[in-house]
DNA sequence: TGCTTTTATTGATATAAATCAATAAAAAAA
DNA sequence: TTTTTTTATTGATTTATATCAATAAAAGCA
């Protein structure tokens, strides 16, 4: 069974994420007050697209994936693992969250009330920086996204995608997916059946092996240089 | 010929951007020094992808295009009007330029050592509340834009296009277009064919009336209706 | 355990949009 | 002005990817 984390004061916090690694023990104080743990099982839904923005989450176990959804179909924006502090868009204008996250295995998050993280910013230009430098880089990211999605053919999106779990969430040229091929296909914006296709020509040359959602990149060279020809 | 702004000291501006309502005189003292005010005629490039971000511009007059470039093809993001401040991603990272901007018509821009606008920034909470509120809602474009552009066939996308510039741009169902056939295609992230065909179909169906870059459009609901439906 | 539902896979076909190609119009230069 | 260059337009063709359809495998449930 899952070990629950002790968790009582941000003070002592040991998995502290960077854009608080600077606050001094008062902020910290503030941050703590009313700040809470919820545990999520996979499937189930840390917040909705349109719902109110009331606390930052602060991904501390487990995976989420953040989803764009629209009437044709979602858009899977990026998958966050821990120490994440998920800071969408909306959260200095109308307060909604315009995308949906959900667990994609067990999570446990840390939510803090957004008008205390608020407070700390107004009382600390440092952090206000970092929080800037935060949703400056994700803004970036979604530049990143703009550019793949709309340039890039099926084979150099699926060949990103694979580049983006390898480096960035498992850290490992073998890794189990957590993520169905329908997700996979959302995140690169393509049908199932063309991400599939793609995998099973990538299979075929032998520049990955996949069994299920067990998945190693043998040929990274290779993979890279379709990911960037597109 | 066009008339030269008197613009000596941010005090006294007549046009200053909803950014900088809320500064202190002392606030504006800080943003003046340094600051400095350069014409560009249409074409020329105001800052380039990759180059340094040593100041940020307000668009004080004229319109410009912001292009994301890469090997493929151009990404035209969007067209900025005055009074705006333009607040690319890299700001807070890698103080960098992650897109191309230049100039449509004739511009005038006021350009504000980045230094001064972080250090007032840093003094007033309330500023730096506001520039995080600018990011964030550019974030929130970029949004937009990345659904649009995964999820939209070209009617649908060229039809938005329409709208953005009848309703945020120009301000009125008829407007002379300052961008070329290809620039809007590359707004549209397709083909300039594709693009020109979709302005004929429209036209043809009397949803709208074009005259080279004169456009009108006549059956805003029905163009309204196209861009939902994608 | 077998039964049901969901997810994955593969093939055949359709289609939206790109590419290629040629001409026309407009703008810039001589 | 005429010439040259760039931009716009239209048609014919190709192609990448979606859609449709059918089966297989896996996962959840009885």
């Amino acid at each position: 069974m899952h070990k629950v984390r002790e968790c009582h004061n941000c003070n002592d916090c040991e998995i502290k994420s960077p854009l608080f690694q600077h606050l001094s023990n008062e902020d910290l104080e503030i941050m703590n007050r009313e700040r809470f743990v919820v545990r999520y099982q996979p499937g189930e839904l840390l917040f909705k697209q349109g719902s109110s923005y009331t606390h930052v989450i602060v991904l501390i176990t487990g995976l989420l994936k953040c989803t764009i959804e629209s009437a044709a179909r979602d858009l899977l924006l990026n998958v966050a693992k821990p120490v994440e502090v998920i800071t969408g868009p909306g959260l200095f204008t109308d307060l909604k969250h315009h995308y949906s996250a959900s667990a994609l295995t067990h999570v446990e998050a840390c939510c803090i009330p957004l008008n205390h993280l608020k407070e700390v910013f107004r009382r600390n230009p440092a952090f206000a920086e970092d929080v800037s430098r935060e949703i400056d880089a994700r803004r970036l990211f979604s530049f990143q996204r703009l550019v793949t999605l709309t340039q890039k053919h099926v084979h150099g999106r699926v060949a990103e995608a694979l580049l983006y779990f390898s480096n960035h969430i498992y850290e490992s040229q073998a890794f189990q997916l957590d993520i169905s091929r329908q997700e996979l296909a959302d995140l690169c914006s393509v049908t199932k059946e063309s991400a599939i296709r793609v995998l099973k020509e990538l299979k075929d040359e032998g520049l990955i092996v996949i069994e299920g959602n067990n998945i190693e990149i043998i040929d990274y060279q290779m993979i890279e240089k379709i990911s960037n020809l597109g």
